[in-house]
DNA sequence: TGACTGACTGACCGACCGGTCGGTCAGGAC
DNA sequence: GTCCTGACCGACCGGTCGGTCAGTCAGTCA
């Protein structure tokens, strides 16, 4: 008998994990007082994953193949890349907001992981998110729809200018979520336009 | 008999909490592990500071008058934005990481102070720091230097571009600072360079 | 009807949390 | 010599942590 793999409580679960492990943080959220929001004692949680950080896994990584669906069908429909870019952009930017932060918490939180789970999870992190960006950043540069720079860099810098957007204490001040979004594009794009020299390339 | 501001002990408190909130954040650093890696006893701690959040209040606040200094020192020594920010930056990408990652940290975890304490930090870090910035984008913007943009926001955005290179784990990827920035700068400042228009104003 | 099971609970465990207490002790003041 | 004080320690507090376990109970199937 294995467990299955989704069941309306269980979904319950990692829906008000989610928002609550965003808002406060791995080590902030006691298992007590997720069992009291999700309504279920704390032991019932306990059927439905064999710890805490299971569970957290188990936000990561569902949110994470998210992402990865979103990328691998943009790929195929998009063949610039600013247009591939704008367009998954805008696909998480349209995802509820505490699905968008865990961008960022699973930079912020792996570190409390056990070194195997963290292991595992920054490869698949790595794997299906960054160097999926980084490759199409890369083809934009090849292509020569970028000037040459450092595309690994490139990534994280690109990343970064949404982080702010992904705190709860700073996005309201980031205003409409795609209208932000579209300065960070134009600021990006533009500065990273081809026939121009960098300075910063290794 | 007021509490000296200053002491061998407690500056070595300060300087290895630091690094140890950098690395675990606040709810994940225990005071007993604290005291241990201070090589004092936990009861040590609390001779020089009244409780865990005046600690943690004193790291924020101590870096964050540091950087205003900073940032006072570069408005009088230059005119432009673009060479303001890139001064400040360089100043701040100098200085030990775990001083650097003081300007996420009080972005993350400000939110696990009591309210009081939450709110007159926050005031501190927007008006020293966020408003300053602010203040030097929006001078270029009316100088005619950059484009017409929403200067608060543009303001994060420039923020975050640096985040990821404030978290240990990511560090490693953006390879030397100071070329790091230095992509980070021809990216933000060929991206808002005057005489473009700008899809993302408000 | 009775055996079985999936989903869940209440009570409990040892470890650890932030914080406080009375006590100690070197060294300067008189 | 004594007193005082700044700087610290060991032991302890009530409370919370993640996690376990025996038991319950509605619903399915024979």
């Amino acid at each position: 008998m294995t467990k299955p793999s989704s069941s309306p409580t269980r979904d319950h679960i990692l829906a008000v994990a989610t928002r609550l492990f965003v808002e406060e943080g791995y080590v902030g959220l006691s298992m007590r007082r997720l069992a009291q929001e999700v309504g279920v004692s704390k032991a019932g949680l306990y059927y439905h994953f064999r710890d805490k950080e299971s569970l957290f896994l188990a936000i990561l990584t569902q949110n994470l193949l998210e992402i990865e669906r979103i990328i691998q069908e943009t790929r195929q429909q998009e063949t610039q890349a600013r247009a591939r870019i704008e367009r998954i952009f805008r696909a998480i930017f349209s995802r509820p907001p505490e699905q968008q932060a865990i961008i960022r918490l699973a930079s912020q939180e792996a570190g409390h992981l056990r070194e195997a789970s963290r292991r595992s999870f920054r490869a698949l992190y790595h794997q299906k998110f960054i160097l999926e960006i980084q490759r199409i950043l890369q083809e934009g540069i090849d292509a020569g729809e970028l000037r040459p720079m450092d595309a690994r860099r490139a990534t994280w810098v690109l990343l970064g200018m949404m982080y702010p957007y992904f705190y709860p204490a700073h996005r309201a001040e980031m205003g409409d979520p795609q209208e932000a979004l579209d300065m960070m594009l134009t600021l990006f794009f533009e500065g990273a336009r081809a026939g121009k020299k960098e300075k910063g390339a290794s």
